[in-house]
RNA sequence: GGGGUAGUAGCUCAGUUGGUUAGAGCGCCGGCCUGUCACGCCGGAGGCCGCGAGUUCGAGUCUCGUCUAUCCCGCCA
């Protein structure tokens, strides 16, 4: 018996029709001399209507359906009577009076309630272990179906502006420059590893050196980094790269697709260009270089004002050339100790040497333990710059500029949380704040390493003009780098890169001081092929699992992942990783050592 | 590596100042019921209170450790 419609199909013109659905049984209702059953595929629900008393076979089972269960019914369509019709269903106005069914599976009873809205609270854990029963739950299935049609827009779009699909090695070989990687042991040649690719990004160059002019690939990247909602060990990334172009063609490439992204999956019509905002003001107004615009509570700077303070623990930083910010915390002076603390140890983990603040109370009382230390006028400028009213609580910071900005970017997010948390902050979630960051330095100074290291890869191009501070001042060289921003959330980035071999090989050896054979041994190749006529190129690669999240509005990019790790990487579901046989060790040359965590 | 939160029935949770036999709703099992769609009614089963120590006459409750999940910092060229 082959179904003849799915379950979100049938309408009043079906009426009369003789039909077939497959499914599972969603729940049951039995009356006794009635039964209503809920049968549910992936394209919705159909009441199925049994009569257990007109077939003595039916009726020995059918009161003993377990839900879950998938059977094959055949039956009449039928109008339901006026006060029968359901709205909340898409088949609400007919249901299947049931000639016979087959058993096909009988099903356990479900760990948890398949429901979207019951489903919802249980534990993660439980619904991962169980996850082909989670992704049975309509949202879940739906979230599946939004993630394929937003690949089929990104392939379809990229397509009609030339762009080839082309696939690139997921086993290529270990880069230590970037993030820790997961690594291969190669059999054939003992003692040799694989790593698992980070990003196609020195493919994708030479396919541009080949000639492909504009490539693009759905890859799958691999970083072996601590989990976070927005971070799993294996992700999908929107990797393009194109020749003959400049940042603006990007831009726009990147924008065009965004808005129909957009446009088709959530109706919503966005203006283009986006704002660019350049990193050293991100950074300055909102203390991230991924700054959430969606609401205010911008850094105010307060170096002027206290560079001759009698407070020493300000004038003191500022004379070492660093910085006083603050923000203004819209109504939170009634943060709670706990909270504060919470907010102070954040701070201080983070490199500050405290978080100072000044509560102004109901009826224009300030307090604050540092409140001694400020003369009228400064108190009176702090009111005016900050626009302090009653129940507001300000936060400084006196830092060296770029930690000083971080921090109380940190602060200001987690302070937009509380304020939500009492509601007094509200984000409309029809808000997409998309905007390009850009004018990065094309590299930062290592403490650790004593050294200059890239900001994002050495292969970024640095902007033109600025190209001749590469000898004198490394740090005050722009890259032509970009991210795309949206929501306070780093969908992605990209740059112009550099295809000169003679400049590829001075930043690597002069300015990144790399070892000659680190240069030779990791990049050789690439330096080489660019001596045969590398074309000007650029690209970008964006985070397809946080974009279907927005998308989505979902809290984890886990939910938009059919099989999701935890934070340790593993799978609940399938047990990975796991023990290996000491032959399978042995054929790959390798020896574990358990070490004793004492 | 560090900080926070959580872990009690299959699921979601409650459990007071440490005190008798650990509760509820849903689910499950049995019975009744011909128009439900969160069906209704009657009855029943179901607990290593994450795990291990400790304090105590007595621990779900207090202390320490540990495991798991999660959020964040570090990390993520």
């Amino acid at each position: 018996m082959k179904r003849t419609h799915h379950c979100g199909e049938l309408r009043v013109t079906d009426i009369g029709s003789s039909v077939n659905l497959a499914g599972w049984i969603d729940s049951v209702r039995d009356h006794g001399g009635v039964l209503f059953v809920d049968l549910r595929d992936r394209e919705g629900i159909t009441q199925v209507v049994f009569n257990p008393n007109t077939n003595d076979a039916i009726s020995q089972i059918v009161h003993h359906l377990k839900p879950e269960s998938v059977i094959v019914v055949a039956g009449e369509v039928t109008a339901r009577e006026n006060d029968a019709v359901n709205r909340r269903l898409a088949t609400g106005e007919v249901e299947v009076h049931l000639n016979s069914f087959e058993m096909l599976n009988v099903s356990e009873t479900p760990p948890f309630p398949i429901d979207d809205e019951k489903g919802d609270k249980v534990n993660e854990d439980l619904r991962l272990t169980y996850r082909y029963l989670d992704l049975r739950r309509p949202k879940n299935l739906e979230t599946l179906k939004k993630r394929h049609r937003a690949s089929k827009i990104i392939r379809d779009y990229l397509d009609g502006e030339g762009f080839l699909e082309i696939e690139t090695p997921i086993l290529f070989k270990s880069t230590p420059e970037g993030a820790r990687e997961y690594l291969v042991p190669s059999r054939v040649n003992p003692g040799e590893f694989y790593a698992l690719a980070q990003s196609p990004q020195q493919y994708k160059q030479m396919l541009m050196v080949a000639g492909v002019e504009r490539y693009f690939q759905l890859a799958r990247c691999f970083r072996d980094e601590d989990g976070r909602a927005d971070r799993q060990p294996e992700f999908t990334q929107i990797d393009l790269e194109m020749s003959f172009i400049d940042r603006e063609d990007i831009y726009a490439l990147l924008e065009g697709m965004m808005k129909r992204l957009w446009n088709e999956i959530l109706d919503v019509d966005m203006t283009t260009p986006f704002v660019r905002m350049h990193y050293p003001d991100a950074l300055n107004n909102f203390g991230s270089d991924r700054p959430d615009r969606r609401f205010g509570m911008q850094l105010i700077d307060l170096n002027d004002l206290f560079k001759d303070s009698e407070f020493k623990v300000f004038n003191s930083v500022i004379k070492g050339g660093g910085n006083v910010k603050a923000i203004n915390a819209k109504g939170l002076a009634d943060i709670t100790e706990g909270e504060l603390r919470y907010l102070t140890d954040m701070a201080v983990s983070m490199g500050a040497k405290g978080l100072a603040f000044i509560r102004a109370r109901q009826g224009g009382e300030w307090k604050s333990p540092i409140l001694k230390f400020f003369s009228d006028e400064e108190k009176a400028t702090i009111q005016e710059r900050l626009e302090v009213e009653d129940g507001d609580i300000v936060f400084f910071m006196a830092a060296e500029w770029e930690r000083s900005c971080s921090i109380l970017g940190k602060v200001r997010l987690e302070s937009a949380e509380l304020l939500k948390k009492r509601g007094r902050l509200e984000i409309d979630p029809n808000v997409w704040d998309f905007f390009w960051v850009i004018e990065f330095p094309l590299m930062v100074y290592d403490d650790e390493e004593g050294r200059f290291v890239s900001a994002h890869h050495p292969f970024t191009a640095p902007v033109v003009e600025d190209a001749h501070l590469l000898d004198e001042d490394p740090k005050k060289v722009r890259g032509q780098h970009y991210d795309l921003v949206l929501n306070g959330m780093e969908l992605g980035g990209g740059s112009i890169r550099i295809h000169q071999p003679d400049l590829q090989q001075k930043v690597f050896e002069e300015v990144l001081q790399l070892p000659k054979d680190v240069i030779e041994n990791r990049f050789g190749y690439m330096v080489n092929a660019f001596r045969y006529g590398a074309p000007p190129h650029g690209g970008i690669a964006l985070g397809l699992d946080r974009i279907v999240g927005l998308l989505t509005g979902s809290a984890s990019i886990r939910d938009v992942i059919a099989f999701p790790k935890t934070q340790k990487g593993q799978c609940l579901m399938s047990q990975s990783p796991g023990p290996v046989t000491e032959r399978q060790l042995r054929d790959l040359h390798i020896q574990t050592i358990v070490v004793d965590k004492k």
